[in-house]
DNA sequence: TTGGTACAATGGTCTGACCAATTTCTGCAC
DNA sequence: GTGCAGAAATTGGTCAGACCATTGTACCAA
């Protein structure tokens, strides 16, 4: 089988160029995120590179968020690629403390807020479909298991960043939603957190359908509200843990 | 909401664990960007995994933009390194075509909102008077030039991002601000462009003045608004002049 | 159908070597 | 002593080949 792509590389600056070939054939094979890259081994073999170099050159994408490597199955495409892209990494201190994680709440709300309103103004029949199926999934797994489910209420409001029609929205919500697993790791002992937040979930869903922008940014705005409560509450318990 | 916890188990994350050692050692030693790091077979070394784990560590931070590698002379800090940050790589698709630039915008939009009403909120006396002499700057320039000035301007607009008392707000925006910093220059050949938005500059400063939270989100929707008008303008020119 | 097992594929790590650019040292000419 | 050219050491970049850990798959037995 012959490949039309992957030549072998020849300057310098080995890994640059490395990336530069992979993003022409990703475009050429009209590659999808999702799809799967060919192996590290292949690529080595095809660009006549070592594989540490294809490696380097890999490691950089995953930092970046462009790819995904999971052992023993492949390497997996995240994100769109292409060559003229311009990558932004924003780094930035983010402790773990109670200030920090409203801060992200902060921005969480601002752009939950205006993809609610720009996806009221852009979904179409079909995406209203697929918002309304997510929403769904949520409720049926929060009556089944009494609680609030983080994968589908993840996949509820992603939809909408989705159906927003502006990608900027779904990767900097993203981005920062690392940042609330780290601080879930050392949690601040409310229980149900995010209940509260259930039923906002389906005003929203219908101010989505009725293309009424305003009203889907006030619905989405008391959604984080909630959950600023939530941690509130939160912080208050640890405070009072404290004194003891 | 949040994930309740059962993070997926982690048995083989070396290069992590080497970024997290590098980040503890950055902050004991109180090294600075531009500093040197220890040299890599060193490193390789003192943690007792293989250089290539080394590298592939580094070859994370650098895409980051982290640090900076000079073949021959050493690894240098390139920025503040802590072991809590976030990193939010964001991806355009490059360039200076008008639906990134509107995709920039509408993120703005949702900053400069939410910044604004969390201003209203926060803004004490001393904070009000800073925002206002920028304001007051701003205007000048506006008269005495008869038109918008894009530095000054962008100072009234960042003195409230301070103010709102949550740093990601400037950060997050400005960060996008210089990406597409050339462009904003002369958007698209519209003359006089942010001349409609000029009024609205003073009548959100009397928001946040009133400490009128939903009055100030709502003045700067509808300043950023003036602005999404222009770029609209500007998008027609020139389908106008591609048709020639 | 279910469950387990062997095997192949794939990413992760290691070792040791060499290359290329840079820095530092050395020794000679003046 | 000074200045400078060349040698030597240092450091990041690349390479080759090997082995480990995890995953996916095909096959078999209960």
């Amino acid at each position: 089988m012959i490949d039309p792509g992957l030549l072998p590389i020849q300057t310098t600056a080995r890994d640059d160029a490395v990336l530069n070939a992979l993003a022409d054939f990703v475009m050429q094979e009209e590659l999808q995120p999702g799809d799967r890259l060919p192996t590290e081994r292949v690529l080595s073999e095809r660009l006549k590179v070592s594989r540490t170099t294809v490696r380097e050159a890999l490691t950089r994408w995953e930092g970046l968020g462009l790819v995904e490597r999971l052992q023993g199955s492949g390497t997996y495409l995240k994100g769109v690629v292409s060559r003229d892209m311009l990558h932004m990494p924003l780094t930035f201190a983010s402790g773990n403390d109670f200030e920090s994680l409203m801060h992200t709440l902060e921005i969480r709300r601002a752009l939950e807020a205006e993809a609610a309103a720009l996806c009221a103004l852009r979904a179409g029949p079909s995406e209203l479909a697929f918002i309304k199926q997510k929403l769904e999934v949520m409720e049926e797994a929060f009556h089944s298991r009494a609680g609030m489910s983080s994968d589908e209420d993840w996949d509820f409001h992603q939809s909408i960043y989705r159906v927003s029609g502006n990608p900027l929205f779904e990767q900097i919500i993203s981005a920062m939603q690392e940042a609330f697993h780290r601080f879930w790791e050392h949690p601040l002992g409310v229980r149900d957190f995010g209940h509260a937040s259930f039923p906002y979930h389906r005003k929203l869903y219908e101010r989505i359908v009725a293309h009424d922008a305003e009203g889907a940014r006030a619905e989405a705005l008391k959604l984080i509200a909630t959950v600023e409560d939530d941690l509130r509450r939160g912080a208050a318990n640890l405070k009072l843990l404290d004194l003891k």
